[in-house]
DNA sequence: TAGAAAATTGGGAACGCTCCCAATTCATTT
DNA sequence: AAATGAATTGGGAGCGTTCCCAATTTTCTA
């Protein structure tokens, strides 16, 4: 009779019943203690787990899904496009804190390239199923407006990763990009800079916009005029902020805010060829902080992305509408702060 | 009585006996033709499809998983480690591979980022339960051996990306990293070069190991001595490869072959610093050919890397596995060409 | 045009779980 | 010791599909 006992783990597919029939007690028993339901005695509830734990048993996903609607996962839909993809570490920041965060929550999560100019129906179509996924994380980007619209009118929990571009209602959640960088600005200023350049991000992107305007904000309120020979637009590549700062030098900045920490390496570099110094010469601020360009020399000034934190917000915010509701429209805007290292100095003195 | 008839899209949740009933037939027959079963008649298929259409209803994954015992979904396990993960773009060109291999296949793809000393037994219970993958494509690294063993044990259809690392009975798909590198070095030699160098990849991957084993290969192939002041190991990245060629070049190499094209570009970087050219005083060789890189100066000769064939050959046998039950081992070893462009020269004339 | 064969259609059962409610057991009170 | 109530337990129904088989309709053949 118990001739299954020998731990068969090999392609196990016992079910509740199984489990019932092997403790002696009734599926929807099993089905407490696995949910952990408080109604079951401290007896039964330590037998079963012990059946349980030595034939391995795990509830059939498919299963529960049909019937609690809810399956634990989410999906995260990224633009694929190949510039941003590979060569700005953004993009692995992101999916490794997304990746860490859904662990955290036990989530599971799906990931979602596509192409800027793919049929939108189709990708909604594949993301937006029935009995799929609990909600999607969408990162915001130019030409996704209109799936990103799409989605929010279907209904299914959606929180975007960064602002939507036009002002809508949907929940997002989103760093201080122009207020940390005004900061950061203001603090050149303070210590005695004259000429501030700028490498932007790319323009078509929230980012490349909100960090630009932080940086001309900041020399408005200073009543410093703008001068757009200080102003270049990169790609948040090394190499771009290398051609910027080369494209900047002529004009004598004595310090640069690059949107990315990659391009301000790239600067950094440009400007020893150059024949120049940092920070003596010129004094140069990056935008990250990621974990891999901390051992760079001179050690960045730059402003932190709280990227690990922002993960788990939007993930938390994805699941609270999972579970209440899409609520009102909510926006939550993470602090990003200005960390001062070796790669600026103070030319007051 | 028809009060849902204005397209409520939101929330949609009719079920295949919603649809029935509308299109006035039975939901075995609504079934059929969302499954394009063949039993049809041409009248009512079009007419039941009409109705789906302008319903926008969409069979519940979860429920259909159930009966039929597959969910299209499939696994991604990468480790976690910083420095790989963010450095090296051979990992987000493979997860826009699979990405782009899965859409291909109507399969959708769940990523899994292990850390290397997570516990086996956490990951291994979140990945392989029961209604929930299909199968698991799981990237060869070195202290993932056990989790590997533990997936292929459960039974659960399994594709081991890059071979493993003790020689197992575990189907998977590689390059020809030895032999392609061997063809590179092979041609080096035969062009003339006396003294070749290599950077190679950190010797705990396969790639590592095999790209060095090819390297070795060649010369020993040639008689030629093996002379460890020519060999400095890397991380794959261009600061590595930067480094390593200043390591390398007391020892005047007149040719160097770096494990990857990050690291040719930074050992381009550290020759052309020391006051000398490539190709002119050093010929270079790359490994990879990723898009991204393909724009440096002087053009990288090169192995490129069939990463998308990888993936898409990958995934077609885990299909495979998925539909007629894991086979017998099997082994799939796809050719890396070696392209010649402009960072090697003829040394004979 | 009857009868047989083929094509089409409908409904029951099952997939493995959760949830509800009724039944049972146990502890508590008078 | 009976009555009351609380804690525990079991079984039915249902989630939305697919699959199978029987029933019905259509088409074909003699």
């Amino acid at each position: 009779m118990d001739c299954g006992e020998h731990r068969s783990f090999i392609l196990n597919s016992l079910t509740l019943e199984d489990i019932a029939k092997k403790s002696g007690v009734s599926r929807s028993t099993v089905s407490r203690v696995i949910n952990n339901h408080p109604n079951v005695s401290k007896k039964v509830r330590q037998h079963v787990n012990e059946v349980i734990q030595q034939t391995g048993y795990q509830p059939h996903l498919a299963a529960r899904a049909l019937v609690s609607k809810r399956t634990l996962m989410c999906g995260l839909i990224l633009p694929r496009s190949i510039n941003t993809f590979f060569t700005d570490p953004y993009y692995p920041s992101l999916i490794q804190g997304i990746a860490q965060a859904c662990s955290n929550q036990n989530y599971t999560f799906s990931l979602f390239l596509v192409d800027e100019n793919e049929d939108e129906d189709q990708i909604y179509t594949k993301v937006a199923r029935r009995g799929f996924m609990d909600g999607i994380l969408f990162q915001s980007y130019q030409s996704g407006e209109l799936l990103m619209d799409k989605l929010a009118e279907s209904g299914i929990p959606l929180v975007i990763l960064g602002r939507p571009f036009q002002n809508k209602e949907i929940s997002y959640v989103d760093i201080e990009n122009v207020e940390s960088v005004e900061d950061a600005i203001q603090y050149l200023i303070d210590k005695g800079h004259k000429k501030i350049g700028t490498i932007t991000g790319p323009q078509n992107t929230a980012v490349g916009i909100d960090r630009k305007k932080g940086y001309l904000q900041a020399l408005m309120k200073n009543d410093i005029p703008i001068d757009n020979a200080l102003i270049v637009e990169g790609t948040f590549t090394e190499e771009s902020g290398y051609l910027g700062m080369k494209h900047l030098l002529p004009s004598k900045p004595d310090a640069v805010f690059a949107a990315s920490d990659e391009m301000a390496v790239g600067a950094i570099r440009a400007t020893n060829e150059a024949g120049l110094e940092v920070p003596g010469d010129i004094s140069v601020i990056g935008f990250d902080d990621f974990p891999m360009r901390t051992m760079v020399r001179p050690a960045l000034t730059t402003i932190h992305q709280p990227i690990e934190q922002f993960c788990s917000e939007a993930l938390k915010m994805l699941i609270a509408f999972v579970e209440d509701g899409s609520g009102p429209f909510q926006k939550n805007i993470l602090k990003a702060d200005f960390i001062i290292r070796d790669s600026t100095r103070d030319r007051t003195k």
